[in-house]
DNA sequence: GGGGATTTGTAGTATCTACCTACGAAACCG
DNA sequence: CGGTTTCGTAGGTAGATACTACAAATCCCC
């Protein structure tokens, strides 16, 4: 029995403020320290004295003085990230493949290593090649880590650090991934779903800069969601949070892999789109994504228009039901979906708004997410900053 | 452009602080300084500072010494809410009337009074009986109300005070609720949508008590939705979150009153419910509720167990995607469905168990309110509470 | 009946933090 | 070169909890 989480003392002050201007730096890049405390409404003093505590610690450093630019008065020095501050090993996991990496505060990837595994290895083989890439990419970097970031696709419990279950690496399950990596690193270890991962990229290093809720959707061969909600990923009971994919959609619908009916991946994931694809005797549907598919629906294609037509207003019933329910102002697509364009995009977010009541079409905005092929690892290490540098809401 | 929500400063501990002891006071009962240190952690001296600014503030109260109950040592004094600490106007509308007390933090309502409005009213003549209630309900407590909360049935944006949107009271839209009642009581007034308010009410006053997370769920005509996570409940972009019943779960099914196809209304609603009582030809069909329909399940009627069964499963698909998206360890039901008794309850949350993926099935909980009619005025005074005494989540 | 043990609530001091005011430093302008 | 503007910093003040020590109230046991 607990008083919700203990009572706030004098020092958590300051790491509650010293974690809220490492945010600012994350959102807008290098500041003065007048500029942040324009920002926060305080006098240059107060933010002097936080960000001298985080000089010290070395997570900042001053740069050089800006070039003056013409505006009167004593330039200000700017101050940011080093290169080398606020260090994270970045892990994630897939079918057959293991990939780590060195990441700084500034979401750059320092290193990178990966290892190949047989898609039906164990989990002691899987663990093993994670400790391998990450000591490649991070060996020398063990001491200042602040801690280690994995990405797994499955339910797992951050909290305990299990993997639950996988269905794309069944070996992962009750393998003693964190135990293991803990104990070699002598690091925090964080392991956490690859859709909340996403999600924690976007909100350190991507479009989620700044944004207090937005929600992330992984497409392609399964959807995930991953839900930013005042400013906390949502992980629910166990972990078991995003699992959107596997909502109802279609009453008595398909059979999906999950064993249940009418989920939202039936109709809106790679595997619906080929097979409708086939269905509608579309030339080299079995391996179309949205890449392709857009492709030829811009070269006049038009049972191909009409196909990505429907694959965009298959993934807005989603996206649509997650606006009534939770209202998130703000999707970011990540996966198959952004091979699609800009022309994908605007389906999409047209499709939503369409679908949900009239009064909240203005707020639907769906945005494809930027951050590439780097958005995993990036999210694995968003995990180890969201997690060290933690931010009461107001 | 701001640095999130600002820095934290000295005071601002106190006020947090206070606000977590005075929510443990909802959680619990009455406790002594003792208690609360060691369920704070922290000594009896800290907790001795804190609740002293409660008691000038009148808030909190030392009740009478405990009577000798056999332990050893001092016996603590209790404190606890004073009979008029913490009191909040609060008002409900609904179609036809409008109702209005006095509560207190306990949770007690001191004072009642209701109004009824043509059912076609304006907003105007809604306006003023709002006013009229709550000036027979609260007039002699003007100056020591905290606020005065009022839950709307619609869509509406607290932070702004405006009513965009109301099926139901249609009046409502845009008349000067907020404004007008503000003025004539001087007092800090907020407007929110029954059923978050529902939410509210359970989070201070009923089973959602000391939990951070729950799904508080309207049944009924409608379906609405309140989600508490992490302490605080989810509003979305202009308040539009929880429209649940208008999720999509039958993709291209029957039409719904809001104009869109297969919301989960169309298939979990007392509508849905007589519909589909009259199809099956079961008596009575069309004044049917779910009191009605278990009395007759438990007496042996065979056609009344089987639609009964089905109304039950409608209700946990909504239920069921919920939790995939999110999982929430808690339901708490409100409207039509408690009616059904504990039978109903359990089928309700063995058919969710049935529809989610099977690693969270055990966290899946399902409870009927046991607010009965007082839970949405105590939901509008929980608005208040709410906003009195903000918590920072963790 | 009385001493010891246990528990409760309260002083007083130390520590942490942001706030406020004032000041030197560095740029622009005329 | 002086005036103006802006930037960063130093010193004192105020608010809050942490810690230690102490008086008070009850039970237990001899």
């Amino acid at each position: 029995m607990k008083l919700n989480g203990h009572l706030l003392t004098p020092s958590d002050i300051g790491d509650v403020n010293r974690s809220r201007v490492i945010q600012a730096f994350c959102d807008h890049g290098p500041l003065t320290r007048a500029e942040l405390a324009r920002m926060a409404g305080v006098t240059r003093a107060t933010i002097g004295n936080i960000v001298s505590g985080l000089i010290d610690d070395g997570l900042i450093a001053e740069g050089p003085a800006r070039e003056p630019n013409g505006q009167v008065g004593k330039p200000g020095r700017p101050l940011w990230f080093g290169p080398r501050a606020g260090l994270a090993g970045a892990v994630t996991i897939a079918p057959g493949s293991v990939e780590a990496a060195l990441v700084n505060a500034r979401g750059e990837l320092l290193e990178r290593a990966d290892r190949t595994v047989g898609t039906d290895a164990d989990g002691k083989a899987i663990v093993k090649a994670v400790a391998s890439a990450l000591r490649e990419a991070c060996g020398n970097s063990r001491k200042s880590l602040l801690g280690i970031g994995i990405a797994v696709p499955g339910v797992c419990d951050t909290d305990s650090g299990e993997v639950l279950g996988s269905g794309p690496v069944p070996g992962l399950v009750g393998a003693p991934l964190v135990a293991t990596v803990e104990r070699g690193f002598r690091a925090r270890v964080l392991v956490d779903n690859d859709s909340r991962a996403l999600a924690l990229g976007e909100k350190w290093f991507g479009a989620g800069r700044g944004r207090s809720s937005f929600a992330s959707v992984q497409t392609g061969h399964g959807i995930g969601v991953g839900l930013v909600l005042g400013g906390a990923v949502v992980r629910g009971a166990t972990g078991s949070a995003g699992e959107a994919g596997h909502t109802t959609v279609v009453l008595d619908g398909e059979r999906c892999r999950c064993g249940r009916r009418g989920c939202w991946e039936t109709i809106a994931s790679l595997g619906w789109l080929r097979k409708e694809g086939t269905r509608r005797k579309i030339r080299g549907a079995s391996t179309m994504d949205a890449a392709s598919l857009a492709d030829r629906a811009g070269g006049g294609d038009d049972p191909a228009a009409q196909l990505m037509h429907s694959y965009a207003d298959n993934i807005a019933v989603g996206l649509a039901n997650l606006t009534q329910m939770l209202s998130p102002p703000f999707y970011i697509v990540h996966g198959d979906a952004v091979g699609g364009g800009e022309v994908f995009r605007a389906l999409i977010e047209e499709r939503t708004r369409a679908r949900v009541m009239s009064h909240m079409r203005p707020t639907v905005h769906v945005a494809f997410s930027e951050l590439d092929q780097r958005a995993a690892l990036l999210g694995a290490a968003g995990l180890v900053l969201s997690e060290t540098f933690q931010l009461t809401a107001t």
